[in-house]
DNA sequence: TACTGGTACTCAGTAACACTAGGTAAAGGA
DNA sequence: TCCTTTACCTAGTGTTACTGAGTACCAGTA
């Protein structure tokens, strides 16, 4: 039985995060949505379902992020395999620069209000 | 003239974190809203607005967050004053749980998914 | 008095996102 | 044939930041 804290909701605090953590696993290997959904399990975001996830892939395969290539299963329907093209590694390492950005502010707010 | 990077709108990753960092400059000082709005400024989150603080603060008082106090200004109209209470500071040790989670995970997954 | 500018708050409407709760469908095994 | 797993899709909901406009208080000035 894995470590479990009782979690309160992260929906707000997701939003934006999704689509760049989405990104940056397609960027290490193109994959599909499916795949995608337990990836994201896997990394703690438990939560996190396949009607969060398939519109993040068509909202970057609308915004021309990524390519999609039909491919056959032997196990169950054809998969979606999605792979990050150029445009996709520039909204990748501008979605870094904003969390990194928000991230910095959040942590100077942090210290300087500290008592 | 300060360092200025063109940065891209951060809204989407603002979600929640606003709130969170209201309640981290309540929590070091009493303040009132037009005064947060030059704090959040200050500390680079340039482009937050009135529009945006006044909902935040509206918003924890109706959750019971913070204590609120009418005080009279020498420099235009009177000022409500805001306190984080017992319950704020709950929320607020919440906020910064979930922050460290959300933050920690997607470390997690840029370091796993890295090349 | 009238005007101006800085201070301080409010609110209706908009857009974007995660999420819910369903649905469809293909393949393999009991 | 039915069930499970795999795989995808979507309409509707709730929450949030943001825009833009408005109201109002006060001090100084002409």
């Amino acid at each position: 039985m894995a470590l479990e804290v009782k979690m309160d909701d992260l929906t707000e605090l997701l939003k934006g995060v999704l689509e760049g953590a989405v990104m940056q696993i397609l960027r290490h290997q193109p994959t599909y949505g499916y795949e995608i959904v337990r990836a994201l399990n896997g990394a703690g975001f438990a939560s996190v379902s396949e009607g969060t996830v398939y519109p993040i892939l068509l909202r970057l395969e609308k915004k021309g992020c990524v390519n999609v290539e039909q491919v056959r299963s032997e196990m169950g329907p054809p998969r979606k395999v999605y792979t990050l093209n150029a445009a996709g590694e520039a909204a990748l390492a501008s979605f870094w620069q904003r969390w990194e950005f928000v991230s910095t502010r959040l942590q100077t707010i942090k210290e300087d209000n500290n008592d």
